[in-house]
DNA sequence: CGGTATCCAAGCGGATACTG
DNA sequence: CAGTATCCGCTTGGATACCG
């Protein structure tokens, strides 16, 4: 298992926010989970790109800092079930706002890159 | 200089604003410019933990993105600022959002990883 | 089905010294 | 003052195989 060797600045309100959506595929398991997908199953053929382990150490992150709770069925075969906690909750505000935002200039940023990589060819070309 | 090597998946507007601002100091370099520290230095004097070499990369990346203007004036010492773009002030709201989470959270998530802290001390001295 | 171990590649950032 | 080159370490996540 992993150790991090590097205490994090917990200082400003950012940090903390980053600490808890910050992983790769934090903010699409908490809006799964949301909208009812609980099981790792699910969950898994959802975000087909991402790993099991990394799907389980996101949930285990996720569980760690109260976000998710977990429920483990002592039947066979597994089930288990993740649900959102209420402070959990609270985040979905923000994970749509900052959903709505990648959409809402998703058009800007891509003609945006195009006109660097062009730019960029008419250098090469000189 | 890095190069990126693997494909960003820009499928969903949350990778795209993670792409963003997904750097360690950028949302604290779009704050301080929209606050009026443009220039380098003052930059990095806001920003003591971060080396020159991190803060060049993150403002070259905002560069690039169209988040902020990079305005070279030709002197001698060299005097350089940065502006945001009308695309970056639409990040503000979001950052702003971000960092108020956090901090109302605050409290909350750092009781909370007590309680886990004096748990796993009870587990250890089982 | 759910979870973990192991190995490994890439991302990301820090430290330092150096150039204009 | 601004920027870059080099080196290096920690972190993150992907692939696979395996156990309960």
């Amino acid at each position: 298992m992993y150790e991090k060797k590097i205490p994090k600045d917990l200082g400003c309100g950012m940090s903390i926010t980053l600490e808890i959506i910050g992983g790769k595929w934090k903010p699409c398991l908490i809006d799964s989970i949301s909208k009812g997908i609980r099981r790792p199953s699910e969950l898994h053929k959802s975000h087909p790109d991402a790993s099991k382990r990394v799907l389980n150490l996101h949930l285990k992150e996720l569980t760690e800092h109260g976000v998710v709770t977990k429920i483990i069925y002592p039947v066979l075969p597994s089930k288990v079930e993740y649900f959102l906690t209420d402070f959990g909750a609270t985040l979905l505000p923000l994970i749509l706002h900052m959903e709505k935002w990648g959409s809402d200039h998703m058009a800007v940023f891509n003609e945006f890159q195009q006109k660097k990589l062009s730019l960029r060819n008419e250098e090469y070309s000189l």
